[in-house]
RNA sequence: UGUCCGAUGGUGUAACUGGCAACACGACUGACUCUGGAUCAGUAGAGUCCAGGUUCGAGCCCUGGUCGGACAACCA
C-alpha cells in the first residue's frame, strides 16, 4: 500500500516548477491580469470523420491538462459541420478514444450541430448589417475569382444586393428552393486581402445530405469558418487552441466575433505532432485501411489510438509522451524512441512477467529424472515485490530460444554453448554436454543437459556465478500461442520521402508483421484480452483480442531495449 | 512576386523575460544484477541559421538576408 501510495503521489504531484511551455505562459498571463475573470475553458473539436491518432491525443492531453492544470473546464465538440463525410461510427470511437486516454468532459458533449439554429441567426445578423451576401456565381468562378497569393480577387456580380434581397435568398437557400451548388453565403470582407481566407469567404453551403444528428433539418451548412470560432463563443471557451495550419484562419476567426459581436475566446495555435517511421493524415491512414495494407483502423501497426491500444499500450505511457515531447511552434518529427521509452518505462513498472519461447529448440537433462515435475518459484514483478511469487512446472525435457545457445560463440556471448554453464532462470544450474543434429539439415534439434541440483534458485549452493541466465518453459507443460511480431510498418524515418513516381506505400516495411508460434508457461493460458506481460529477456506482449481459449494470441508490444550487440549482427559483412 | 509563422546538440523541449545554454530521449563508459532489462554513476555532443546594430553584456531587443512551413475545397 505504501509503495502505491508513493508512485500515485508521484504521478499526480500538483506543485512542479517545471518550465511552462508557451501556451500557459499566455494563460497564466491571462489569469495575472484577471481576464474573463480567471478562467479557463477548453475544447476538443474533432470532426467525426476519421479515427483518432497519436498526434490526437497530445491535443487531447493539451486540451484536457490545461484546463485541469488550472482549474477549469474542457468540453467535447464534435465538429460536425459537413454531413457528407461524417458518421456516428468515428463519434463513438472518439469518445471511447479520450476515455480510455483518462479524460472526461463531464456532461459537456457538444456537437457544432447542436448550434445550426444559432449559427443561421449569427449569418442573418451579417446579412443585416451589410456583411454577407447570396452570391450565385458557381464553385468554378468563384475559386477562379478568388485571386491567387500575389494577385487580388475580383469582386462577385453579387456583392452588392440589397439587405432584403440577401434575406429572401438566404431564406430560401434553408428552405431547399435551390439545389447544391447554386448558391452560396459569402462574408463580404475584402476580395484584395493579402490573406486568402478574407477573399468573401463562404459562410454557408447548400448540401441536401442527411447529417447524422439532424438528419433532413438542413439544407444548408455552415463552414468550418463559420461555426468554429462561434461554437467557441457559445460554449464560453476562453482558449482555443488548436494546430498551426488554421494561423491563417485567426484574422477570420476574430472578424466573425467581432462583426457579431459576441464573446471572445483566443485561438492559440500550435505545432501538430510528427512522428518518424509512420504518416499521420487521416488521408493516408484510411488509404492503408481501405486498401488493406493493414487490418483495419485498429491493426497494431496503425498509430490511430485504438492502434496503440491493442498494441498493448497504456493510457499513461500516451499521456507522459505527450507530456515530455511539449509544445510549441516549430515544426517538429519525434522519434519513436522516445515513445517506446514512455511505453517501457510503464510497463516496466506493471507488466507481470512471464516465461515464453518464441523460437523454440528443445533442451533435455541428461541427469533429471524421467516424470519428475517441480513447482518452482518465479517472481511476478521485480519493480514491485508486493506483487509477490508464482509456480511455474520445471521437468526434463524444456523449450529454450534458439539465439540462446551457439555451438560455437563468439567472445562476448555468455549463453549457452557446448561445455559451458548456464542459469535456468528461477531453476538450476546447468551445462551442456551434447547436441543432436538433423542428418539432412544440419540443424540442432536437441541440447542434451545436465544439471546441478544443489543450485536451484534460493538453495545455499545457488549464488555460484555463472554468466548467463536464459529463460524456458517445460515442454509438457508449456502452451502453445500464435506470438505477432510488430515492427515499424514504414522502413523509412520519413515516409514521405519516396523515390520519384512513386508514394508512401512504397515505403511501407514488408516485414511489420511476422506471425510465429511460441510456447508460454502454463499459467497464461487464461490471460484475457488486454493483459500485459513481459517476457523475461524478450519484451513486452498483450493478448490480442483475437485470442481464443483455443488458440492464444499475443501481440509483441515492443521489444525490451537491447543494449548487446549481439556479435552475429555485427559479423554480417557490408 | 504576397501575407502569416518558425529557426537552440542526432531528436524534442527549456533558459528566471538582456546575465557563464539546461533537461529528456538517443549514443558511449563503468558499477550492479538469477532479465545483456531495470537501477546507479559518469562521458561525449550545440555556443543558439547568417550579417550587421543597440548594450558593460544578446539565444532573447532592432535592421537586412537565408532556409523551412502554412494559405488560392462550396474540407476541417
Amino acid at each position: 500500500m505504501g509503495n502505491a501510495d508513493s508512485v500515485d503521489k508521484k504521478e499526480e504531484g500538483v506543485p512542479e516548477n517545471k518550465p511552462l511551455n508557451f501556451i500557459h505562459q499566455m494563460i497564466e498571463e491571462d489569469i495575472k491580469n484577471n481576464k474573463n475573470g480567471a478562467r479557463v475553458h477548453t475544447r476538443f473539436p474533432p470532426e467525426p470523420n476519421g479515427y483518432l491518432h497519436i498526434g490526437h491525443a497530445k491535443s487531447i492531453c493539451l486540451n484536457f491538462g490545461t484546463a485541469a492544470k488550472y482549474n477549469g473546464m474542457c468540453n467535447l465538440r464534435f465538429d460536425d459541420t459537413n454531413p457528407v463525410k461524417e458518421d456516428t461510427e468515428y463519434v463513438d470511437s472518439i469518445m471511447e478514444d479520450v476515455h480510455w486516454l483518462g479524460f472526461d468532459w463531464g456532461d459537456r458533449l457538444y456537437y457544432a450541430s447542436d448550434y445550426f439554429e444559432q449559427l443561421f441567426e449569427y449569418a442573418v445578423k451579417l446579412i443585416k448589417k451589410g456583411k454577407a451576401y447570396v452570391d450565385d456565381t458557381n464553385a468554378e468562378e468563384i475559386s477562379a475569382h478568388r485571386g491567387t497569393v500575389t494577385q487580388p480577387g475580383v469582386e462577385s456580380a453579387n456583392r452588392n444586393r440589397s439587405v432584403d434581397e440577401n434575406m429572401d435568398l438566404f431564406q430560401r437557400m434553408r428552405a431547399g428552393e435551390f439545389p447544391d451548388g447554386s448558391r452560396v453565403l459569402r462574408a463580404r470582407i475584402d476580395m484584395a486581402s493579402p490573406n486568402m481566407l478574407l477573399r468573401d469567404p463562404i459562410l454557408y453551403r447548400i448540401l441536401h445530405t442527411d447529417h447524422h444528428r439532424t438528419g433532413d433539418k438542413w439544407c444548408i451548412y455552415p463552414m468550418y469558418d463559420f461555426a468554429h470560432g462561434q461554437c467557441d463563443s457559445i460554449e464560453g471557451i476562453t482558449h482555443s487552441i488548436c494546430t498551426l495550419e488554421f494561423e491563417v484562419h485567426r484574422p477570420l476567426y476574430e472578424w466573425f466575433i467581432r462583426e457579431l459581436e459576441i464573446f471572445a475566446p483566443q485561438q492559440i495555435e500550435f505545432a501538430r505532432l510528427n512522428l518518424t517511421y509512420t504518416v499521420m493524415s487521416k488521408r493516408k491512414l484510411l488509404g492503408l485501411v481501405k486498401e488493406g495494407y493493414v487490418n483495419g483502423w485498429d491493426d497494431p501497426r496503425m498509430p490511430t489510438i485504438c492502434g496503440l491500444r491493442r498494441r498493448g499500450f497504456t493510457p499513461e505511457s500516451i499521456r507522459n509522451f505527450a507530456e515530455t515531447i511539449g509544445v510549441a511552434k516549430r515544426d517538429n518529427v519525434i522519434d519513436v524512441s522516445l515513445l517506446e521509452f514512455c511505453l517501457r518505462e510503464d510497463l516496466n513498472k506493471r507488466a507481470r512477467r512471464a516465461l515464453a519461447v518464441l523460437n523454440p529448440v528443445k533442451l533435455i537433462i541428461d541427469n533429471y529424472p524421467e516424470g519428475q515435475t517441480e513447482e518452482l518459484d518465479a517472481v511476478n514483478n521485480p519493480e514491485n515485490p508486493d506483487e509477490g511469487l508464482r509456480k511455474v512446472p520445471f521437468s526434463k525435457e524444456l523449450y529454450i530460444e534458439r539465439e540462446d545457445f551457439m555451438e560455437e560463440p563468439p567472445s562476448k556471448y555468455f549463453r549457452l554453448a557446448p561445455g559451458r554453464e548456464v542459469r535456468l532462470k528461477y531453476a538450476y544450474i546447468i551445462k551442456c554436454e551434447s547436441v543432436v543434429k538433423d542428418p539432412e539439415t544440419g540443424n540442432i534439434t536437441e541440447i542434451h543437459c545436465t544439471y546441478d541440483p544443489e543450485t536451484r534458485s534460493g538453495m545455499p549452493m545457488s549464488n555460484r556465478k555463472v554468466k548467463g541466465t536464459i529463460h524456458w518453459v517445460s515442454a509438457q507443460h508449456a502452451v502453445k500461442a500464435e506470438i505477432r511480431l510488430y515492427d515499424r510498418l514504414f522502413s523509412m524515418e520519413n515516409p514521405e520521402e519516396t523515390e520519384e513516381g512513386k508514394d508512401f506505400i512504397s515505403n511501407l516495411n514488408p516485414e511489420s508483421l511476422k506471425k510465429i508460434t511460441g510456447f508460454t508457461e502454463p499459467l497464461l493460458a487464461t490471460a484475457k484480452a488486454g493483459d500485459k506481460f513481459q517476457f523475461e529477456r524478450i519484451g513486452y506482449f498483450c493478448v490480442d483480442p483475437d485470442s481464443t481459449t483455443d488458440k492464444l494470441v499475443f501481440n509483441r508490444t515492443v521489444t525490451l531495449k537491447e543494449s548487446w550487440n549481439r556479435p552475429d549482427k555485427a559479423a554480417i559483412p557490408g
